[in-house]
DNA sequence: CCAAAGGGCACCGATTTGGTGCTATTTGGG
DNA sequence: CCCAAATAGCACCAAATCGGTGCCCTTTGG
């Protein structure tokens, strides 16, 4: 549905609170608490991240969730990746590794080739935008590749 | 889940079938015997193009489909559009009419302005694919206004 | 007049998604 | 020393979406 699911953006308010409490361990009630999302479910899809790696967590009374790197080596296609796994666009050959084609259409499919040129240029998108310029949009100028009209 | 539909994906291969066959009237059928996909489901869907306006068809014994417009004219953002509707990677404003954000966090959500900047980006590389650069991938360089890595 | 094709629409099974329940474990503070 | 707060793990469910069919009607060329 070329749509990103609730998790991913839980994860990405989540993660662009995270920016601002640098290296400060943040609860997920806090999350809930500044956000009007369901709090068990924010908890869930962070237990994710840091499983992913994508953030560090400390137990106990005054834990939380850190980032585990800097918020400008973090970009939005790895998040998306950990919460959706990698297949874009098809679902034929992942582009990334395994998940061999289970498609019939495969062998004598028309569009399989220049339908991956489209997906690879979409996670190029997703690879330039880092958590950084997500929380700070005015601080970079976006790189702005695309000069179209 | 950031992924075409199998209806998107056999309308490509329709619509791109039908650009080989400039004016001509394909059936259904036709395409089902070429490629092996669901012919009913190909047929749907082809139904549903014609009611958008995308193809053009002719009812009785020799009857089918055709591209309503040049192959050049019609982008994959408008097929995607046509298929799926219009909401990209938020459910929240789809940024072209209607549909009122029915999130609870949009009044303080601070991801949206930023994610909707990408998605724009977004609908620019799919907005930029025509039916003719499917069809003919190396006829044209694709614009390529990326210049990453 | 009939076979081949599209038009409409409802419907179903499988998958995915959003969200919750429950329990165990860690840990700082009174 | 113990409890409240917090993460870890994992199963589970209801609703939405998706892939695919069934059924019947209308059009049309031979
Ligand atoms: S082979 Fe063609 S139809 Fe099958 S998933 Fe890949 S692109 Fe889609
Ligand atoms: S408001 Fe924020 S959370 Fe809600 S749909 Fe838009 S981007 Fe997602």
């Amino acid at each position: 549905m070329l749509q990103f699911t609730k998790r991913t953006e839980y994860a990405l308010i989540a993660l662009v609170h995270l920016v601002d409490r640098r290296g400060e361990f943040v609860s997920a009630r806090e999350l809930a608490d500044r956000y009007p999302v369901p709090p068990r479910l924010v908890a869930e899809v962070l237990k994710e991240l840091q499983r992913e790696g994508l953030v560090d967590s400390q137990r106990g009374a005054a834990g939380g969730y850190a980032l585990a790197r800097p918020a400008a080596d973090i970009t939005l296609a790895e998040i998306v990746t950990v919460l959706e796994g990698a297949p874009l666009l098809t679902s034929c050959d992942t582009g990334f590794a395994g998940t061999a084609g289970s498609c019939e259409v495969e062998p004598t499919c028309p569009i399989r080739s220049p339908i991956h040129r489209v997906r690879d240029r979409i996670r190029d998108v997703l690879s330039h935008v880092t958590l950084e310029s997500l929380a700070h949009p005015n601080a970079l100028p976006m790189v702005t590749p695309t000069e179209n009209r």
